[in-house]
DNA sequence: CTATCTCTGACTATATTTGACCATATAAAT
DNA sequence: ATTTATATGGTCAAATATAGTCAGAGATAG
């Protein structure tokens, strides 16, 4: 018994698949006609299922001439990684505790040191001017989203190109 | 899915791409007619798309013989060109203005394509869990952090070595 | 019967397009 | 020289076109 969600799922899954570079453009208005459902139906699905764990970076525009990328990220390697965040991340990550992990980035060539460092720039505690608590949690949604493009890694979230 | 602000974009790019010194001179109700829209799009577009974090000045005159000057800022010295960018950058920084910004880096090879995209995934809006107002705050902090890093990256602080 | 998943709609956020009105430079008329 | 006409470009707010969020209702699985 497939839920409208299941359908549109399964439709969008099947234009990803028969696109060249696994990188389509929607229009959720569109979509949400198509399958007889409220536009926010659309989010759900997507919220749902294009996940980055599941192998999916998702980008928007709005206002005219506006659409929804899907774009799909071959899975390789680092899968233990993004399992081991993702446990983290549910409470605090320490400032400590981030150096240690991109330090084992770096060991295991995942990252350069210099690829290490300006992400450090970016998690320490200088450069988030908000309170301890908020700070680990910060770093847990930040990470989550690092390690989900490295362990998907290809060069497709071209940001250049939105 | 185009919209008439991204052909006039394209239109405009190209123009300077094919000239000599990346200096060019157009007139705004010229291209409005061009492309079938009112001239105050043109200034929509420029104001939009040709800005300082992109690379670009634009400089204008009015009445006979009016014109838009369009100038492709060269690539610069690096540490020149950051502290300028570092100048401007003031408490808010949008997500937009953040992906100019680093796309310019990559342009001045100050970042390479990886870098950029790693920076991204921790400088997204998904990956800051709070208000407009604060991503925008922290942004600027962060990025701060990261230009100061990469203007002195000679003397490296390594955390490894922390 | 309860927890979770799905669906809906009101409200919000953002990008683009348009037009009325404003500002300035040059040319022409006096 | 000064004034007036003409030819540009600039600003801003409203109209339009999308997409996002969130809380609550409804459906379904255990």
């Amino acid at each position: 018994m497939p839920t409208i969600s299941d359908m549109v799922e399964k439709y969008i899954l099947n234009i990803v698949k028969n696109s060249k570079e696994g990188i389509i453009h929607i229009q959720r208005t569109n979509l949400s006609e198509k399958f007889s459902c409220v536009p926010s139906q659309i989010n759900y699905v997507i919220k749902t299922r294009f996940t980055i764990e599941r192998g999916f970076l998702v980008e928007s525009k709005r206002g005219e001439g506006g659409f929804l990328k899907i774009i799909k990220i071959p899975v390789i390697q680092t899968k233990i990684y993004l399992d081991r965040i993702n446990e983290g991340t549910a409470n605090y990550i320490g400032s400590e505790q981030t150096k240690n992990f991109l330090n084992r980035l770096v060991e295991e060539k995942i990252l350069n040191e210099r690829e290490k460092n300006l992400i450090w720039q970016l998690l320490k505690d200088e450069s988030l001017p908000c309170n301890k608590e908020e700070k680990g949690y910060q770093r847990g949604k930040m990470l989550k989203n690092l390690i989900g493009y490295i362990a998907n890694e290809e060069e497709k979230s071209d940001l250049s190109s939105l």
